[in-house]
DNA sequence: AATGCGATCAACCGCCGATGT
DNA sequence: AACATCGGCGGTTGATCGCAT
């Protein structure tokens, strides 16, 4: 990795801001030591001297300092590695939420809102679909946004009879395409690539700093074809206007012939077509058979194609939600 | 100034599927 | 086939903030 990546840990720690120190934290601390080992049925044996809660400044730098400098791994052993008392989920939350370098701060703007409403109508509680197509924005914070703001503005202005769109301020609850894309390839602009965008085959060194390594050949995405660029000689797949749900599961089952999207696209196409009385009477989320069910969906997404739904998006209405 | 309470958000929990042994 | 491990995900919790009273 690069030297002045490294000149930059500070900096990115800095920018992390007071947060970093205990805003909006759980108890610091909380070790599963020897001593708790009495007390819990649930405290499995390489647990013990695990610590949990706040993440204080210095595992912050040691976890950073070796994912700058080893890239990624297996969670498991880069927590050993790097010399952290955490479990390896406990890293990989940490790294994925707050100090992951590509991420955004700051509140959602009003286009990202727009985007989270509409693919949320799309999605359902998919949090992590969702932040695939919002880069630099993470699942959980999506999530809390979500849970916070947009359920209390909808709950709020339901009486009101307002769709989510409406809450949101955009005319006819349909936001223009376009904005949506130009709102995305702004976004891809600060950030580059989502990182839940990338495709690595198992020996491959995960970069986890793509957008300072990387120069992209910016795609026009905007007439219709938001390719997947299989540019990248690592095999790596970056989708550079909207970040794609499919570059993960694009392929068939025997991960050999490439399904037509365009086919996919024409399919999703009809169906909204000849569906959208049906649509305008029901929720999406039903209509497509994945409600707030995370797992054993009968629908991948990755069979599927989204940007054609995306570019259908105008076909479906403002359903309005219930909670 | 003190208190209550809702909002926010980082982190944990538990489950699932994939993969390895 | 059975089990263990791991990564990923969505749901939930709980500490803190900030505003209202």
């Amino acid at each position: 990795m690069t030297t002045h990546l490294k000149e930059e840990i500070p900096e990115i720690l800095q920018n992390h801001g007071n947060s970093i120190a205990g805003k909006h934290m759980r108890k610091p601390d909380l070790m599963v030591g020897k001593d708790m080992m009495n007390n819990s049925n649930n405290i499995k044996s390489k647990d013990v001297g695990v610590r949990k809660g706040l993440w204080s400044p210095e595992e912050d730098e040691k976890l950073l300092r070796y994912m700058i400098s080893k890239g990624q791994g297996c969670w498991s052993d880069i927590a050993r590695n790097a010399g952290l008392q955490r479990c390896g989920k406990s890293c990989r939350l940490r790294w994925i939420n707050y100090l992951r370098p590509d991420l955004k701060r700051g509140a959602f703007s009003p286009q990202e809102q727009h985007l989270i409403i509409h693919l949320h109508s799309i999605l359902g509680n998919r949090w992590s679909q969702i932040a695939a197509r919002l880069p630099g924005r993470t699942d959980n914070e999506i999530k809390n946004f979500w849970n916070s703001t947009v359920k209390k503005r909808l709950k709020t202005n339901s009486d009101s009879c307002e769709s989510r769109d409406q809450v949101l301020g955009c005319e006819n609850g349909i936001m223009p395409i376009n904005e949506l894309m130009t709102m995305c390839m702004d976004s891809s602009s600060t950030t580059s690539s989502s990182m839940h965008d990338m495709v690595l085959t198992h020996d491959q060194q995960f970069d986890p700093f793509p957008m300072l390594t990387n120069s992209y050949d910016m795609v026009d995405g905007v007439d219709g074809d938001y390719g997947i660029l299989e540019s990248n000689k690592m095999g790596l797949e970056r989708d550079f206007s909207l970040p794609s749900l499919e570059s993960r599961s694009i392929e068939n089952e025997n991960n050999s012939a490439p399904i037509d999207v365009k086919s996919h696209n024409n399919h999703f196409n009809n169906i909204c077509i000849n569906n959208t009385e049906q649509i305008q009477n029901s929720h999406v989320e039903d209509l497509f058979g994945f409600g707030n069910h995370g797992h054993g969906e009968n629908l991948r997404m990755g069979e599927w194609d989204l940007e054609g739904l995306m570019q259908d998006i105008s076909y479906f209405p403002s359903p309005n939600f219930q909670f």
